[in-house]
DNA sequence: AGGTTGACATA
DNA sequence: GTATGTCAACCTT
């Protein structure tokens, strides 16, 4: 090696964890072998290989290398035992991948590098140092910040997955600290992934500023004394041992006796043949067209080469892939499923070939197209916004995004828009950004920006052409500003949903930065890095356009891009109908409730506020009184300290942190005892928390303008597929106590109208009697029994007249238990029994309900062979840890997963309720609006003539939601009633 | 200022 | 035993 060569050093096995996480699941498709991360690992070397230009490393390796970790022990355990101790086994699919990556390296003919006793990493320090005494030049392709310490004048960094070069002023930008203090910076903050102890307490930021302060970790140590925080000193002075441990595991050692020389690294040129025959084996259809291209080879002429790895039972394994084998898994679905989801399904049949070959190719290119926020536009003028829209015109599809002055869509105001036409092709149009300086109203208006009025005509016909689809993400929100604003957008995709519907239950939310990261490799501008947190906040308008703009086409150009990734997986995975009736219709459903609102009464609500704060400092002195001293009645380790150390009440528990357990059933059962101040402080909780969770919090939420209360449901924020609520959550409205019910009284309807409240009878257990088939449980409910009733007649022989309330008190737990994944800890744990008893009843009810024993098993059993569970109508939920080695993660998946699928069930019947009803009232020329939805009851807000005509047309709509896509076993029966207020209507 | 924990409201 | 969201206290940065 010499002057002006440049080593390329690939950090293999760091590599091989990022791109499993970061890249989809991916699977051979003729036997599902996991091939992702391969995948990915090829493309990476393909492009560093071929030409520099492609990245942003911008340079040609003269010598390249791949260097691996041996095995997980190595020198570092015999300085300390615990080093990297806590590592978990890998994922299993990637086990396979380890092998077919170093497999990948010799196909491409580079020197796979790796030593026993020693990590890459010291491997990587040491060809740092030959290369640098040979005068070359050296990139370390990783971002791993364990390396960050070799950076220098003759080495940097590469990240290949954010396309980012990482020198010396990268790393003081990260860590605050130049390369050669990142030993010492670690050495301090310790690192708990591989288990450097560190000193506990300081993290990066305080590390970077003690060394900024004394130097260096030695001098730090020395002068510890100095350091004026107490706790901090504290912890040097103690720790100053872990401190240094941590400095001999964290730096790297660059003198390891390798047996391959620098030039033994020497690149060289791709051997066409050998490469595309692994690539063409690995079935990596694109890479391999484009080697070939590349190498001039005719890829028909070349055979798959024959792997001489062991690449495990890999066509067994978990089929979770994104181009995963869906026709074979169609196959092996139940009947039942197959023909509930066959009638909803019209985009059946279509699932392989093209699809598939689609959704592969969507796939891969999403994750290595570019990122260039230079090359959006800022549009200035309504001639530019006009030929924008002609394109989306032209194109027919065109990804939207609103910016605004707040997040509650029902105050927000329109700032600004994206619009994108294809990936990397978007455009911000700023409409009333302001400037911060200026007059005392908060600034004046910005300059050159199109009127509000002049951009609505511009783009009314656009949001609203059929034959153009917009693309959001959440729409529910871009529409209903849209909407407030006079304009209408539809049709409309939304990436948010799509996930949803494609990878519910899998980890990872459905935020558009999430997707960016799991889908595009790409990293988001934060909101928060616009318009700030906390003193600083401000309002989208005050963000500077040019910043605007690069946020707001990005998230325009991410939108589309995602489009493109997922729309196609629908079709493939047979998901399609799912999105299309249970998803999409429910945007604007929910829009239109959220928007309307429900009006509650201030005046009770403050009435009530008063009666709690009044309750609530009676039972403080008398607290106080008791205890015999005054504390914090509100924290449960005050509370703990003084009922179980100092006043040795019996029977404490902890809870997982080791602080005592001062739940209300804890509580409670001192209470029962005879101990006064337990029974006060459950007082004195209940009362305090309905005056600040609602008679406090509820008259806030009063929007100005419509003097209404008008909640955000969340669409993709439950595994199962129900909706959640938030600011205010109106789904936990009290009901179960007297003092909490008159809250409800508070929801009422406006003058001349009547509240209807309209709830599903257990929905739950017919959707189990009808799943799991249970002939005595489809009786009952055909004959309108009292279900829990019945259920304890079956179980303990009784006649349902004259029953004790204690026995079918007890079969109600059951079924909720059946519900909820019963288990015998937990069953025991509600009806107060001991666990064997609780087992003889479990036991008991399985011998009589022997459907529901079985049902429960096989849904087990398939959760586990697919990874996921599917509700009646197809919705898929994963349960991707339901194989987990760990017993007490299986058994809680296991549960989740059983629930899931009533749950869901239950959640899909009344969305399908709710998106068929507006429609329902209208042909019946009633004016009945639908206000909210708690998970099994619909409330709707309707003049006081039209109840009993609305009545009717609401329990028609939801008792029969089902249909026609599933003929359920067992009738769904709704009771509903009107009044002025919920409490009564409910 | 932001995140975590324990408690508790609902279906 | 399932699924959520909010609040107050407390801890860390």
């Amino acid at each position: 090696m010499k002057k002006g060569d440049h080593l390329f050093l690939v950090d293999g096995s760091g590599y091989i964890f990022r791109a499993y996480h970061a890249l989809p699941p991916l699977n051979r498709k003729s036997d599902g072998l996991p091939t992702n991360a391969v995948l990915g690992f090829c493309n990476m070397v393909w492009k560093l290989m071929q030409d520099a230009r492609n990245t942003n490393v911008g340079i040609t390796p003269t010598h390249f290398a791949v260097i691996f970790d041996y095995s997980s022990k190595t020198f570092r355990n015999e300085l300390y035992a615990e080093y990297k101790a806590n590592r978990s086994a890998p994922p299993e699919d990637l086990i396979p991948q380890f092998g077919l990556i170093r497999e990948a390296t010799r196909a491409f003919d580079l020197p796979c590098i790796e030593m026993e006793g020693f990590e890459a990493d010291d491997l990587i320090a040491t060809y740092c140092r030959l290369a640098c005494e040979a005068g070359g030049d050296t990139t370390i392709i990783s971002s791993d910040k364990d390396l960050m310490q070799l950076v220098g004048p003759t080495v940097s960094m590469y990240d290949p997955m954010k396309d980012r070069q990482i020198g010396i002023p990268e790393v003081i930008e990260k860590w605050g600290v130049p390369p050669e203090k990142m030993i010492d910076l670690q050495s301090l903050t310790g690192d708990s992934v591989d288990n450097v102890p560190g000193v506990p307490g300081i993290g990066p930021k305080t590390a970077a500023q003690l060394l900024e302060q004394f130097g260096d970790l030695d001098t730090l140590l020395a002068r510890a004394g100095e350091i004026k925080q107490e706790k901090r000193r504290q912890a040097i002075i103690d720790n100053a041992d872990k401190a240094r441990i941590s400095r001999d595991l964290v730096t790297l050692k660059n003198d390891v006796p390798v047996v391959e020389a620098l030039g033994d690294l020497v690149l060289q040129p791709p051997n066409g043949p050998r490469l595309i025959g692994f690539l063409k084996a690995m079935e990596f259809t694109t890479l391999t067209r484009r080697v070939a291209e590349a190498t001039d080879s005719d890829v028909a002429t070349i055979d798959a080469a024959a792997l001489t790895i062991e690449t495990g039972d890999a066509a067994h394994g978990p089929d979770v892939g994104a181009g995963a084998p869906a026709a074979a898994r169609a196959q092996t679905q139940p009947a039942v499923e197959q023909s509930a989801t066959a009638a909803m399904d019209s985009s059946r049949g279509n699932v392989e070939g093209t699809v598939s070959g689609l959704v592969a190719t969507r796939i891969q290119q999403a994750a290595v197209a570019k990122f260039d926020p230079t090359a959006y536009v800022c549009v200035r003028d309504v001639a530019t916004l006009q030929s924008w829209i002609a394109e989306a015109r032209e194109t027919g599809t065109v990804a939207f995004r609103a910016e605004t002055t707040s997040l509650d869509p029902m105050q927000a105001e329109l700032v600004g828009f994206s619009l994108a036409t294809r990936p990397g092709r978007a455009a911000y149009v700023p409409l009333a950004h302001r400037t911060a300086d200026d007059d005392l109203l908060g600034g004046g208006m910005a300059p050159e920006q199109i009127s509000f009025e002049a951009a609505r005509d511009a783009l009314a016909p656009l949001l609203a052409d059929p034959s153009v689809l917009k693309i959001g993400h959440n729409v529910k929100y871009d529409w209903l500003v849209l909407r407030r604003h006079g304009l209408l957008m539809q049709p409309y995709d939304d990436a948010m949903l799509l996930s949803y519907v494609l990878d519910g239950g899998t980890a990872g939310g459905h935020d558009i930065a999430s997707l960016a990261d799991k889908w595009l490799g790409r990293a988001m501008i934060p909101y928060k890095d616009l318009v700030g947190s906390g003193k600083k906040l401000v309002t989208f308008a005050f963000v500077e356009i040019d910043r605007a703009t690069s946020y707001s086409a990005e998230g325009a150009d991410v939108a589309f891009r995602l489009w493109q990734v997922l729309k196609p997986q629908l079709a493939a995975k047979r998901l399609a109908s799912v999105y299309e009736r249970l998803e999409r219709p429910l945007v604007e459903t929910l829009a239109k409730m959220e928007e309307r609102g429900i009006s509650v009464d201030r005046q009770m609500l403050s009435r009530l506020s008063g009666d709690f704060a009044q309750r609530a400092a009676a039972l403080e002195d008398e607290i106080y009184q008791v205890a015999g001293e005054r504390f914090t009645i509100g924290s449960p380790k005050q509370l703990g300290d003084i009922l179980f150390d100092r006043m040795k009440l019996p029977g404490g528990s902890k809870t997982k942190s080791g602080q005592w357990s001062t739940t209300a059933q804890v509580l409670e059962e001192l209470a029962a005892e005879g101990y006064e101040l337990p029974r006060k402080i459950v007082d004195w909780r209940q009362v305090t928390k309905l005056k600040s969770t609602y008679t406090d919090a509820l008259p806030e939420y009063v929007n100005p303008s419509t003097k209404r209360v008008h909640t955000s449901y969340a669409l993709a924020a439950t595994t199962t597929g129900r909706l959640s609520s938030s600011e205010p959550n109106l789904q936990n409205i009290p009901i179960r106590t007297a003092e909490g019910r008159k809250i409800r009284t508070a929801f009422i309807a406006d003058k001349g109208n009547k509240l209807i409240s309209a709830d599903y009878s257990q929905i739950e257990l017919r959707v189990l009697a009808h799943v799991a088939d249970i002939p005595q449980l489809k009786q009952a409910f055909a004959n309108g029994d009292d279900i829990h009733a019945a259920t304890a007649s079956e179980m303990f022989n009784t006649p349902v007249e004259g029953m004790p309330r204690e026995i079918r008190n007890r079969a109600k737990a059951i079924n909720f238990g059946i519900i909820y994944g019963i288990s015998a800890f937990g069953l025991a744990n509600q009806l107060s029994i001991p666990r064997e008893e609780a087992s003889d009843y479990i036991k008991k009810y399985f011998e009589r309900f022997p459907g529901i024993r079985d049902y429960i098993e096989s849904t087990k059993a398939s959760a586990r062979e697919l990874g996921y569970v599917e509700t009646i109508f197809g919705r898929r939920i994963h349960y991707p840890e339901i194989r987990s080695s760990n017993p007490s993660i299986r058994a809680f998946n296991e549960r989740a997963s059983t629930n899931a699928r009533l749950q869901g069930t239950a959640a899909d019947i009344i969305r399908r309720a709710m998106i068929r009803v507006d429609k329902a009232l209208e042909d019946a020329g009633l004016s009945a609006r639908m206000l909210l939805q708690v998970h099994d009851e619909l409330i709707f807000e309707t003049a006081e003539s039209e109840v009993e005509a609305t009545i009717p047309v609401v329990r028609e709509v939801m008792e029969n939601a089902a249909m026609p896509a599933v003929a359920l076993s067992v009738p769904l029966q709704v009771d509903a009633r009107a009044a002025d207020n919920w409490d009564e209507a409910h």
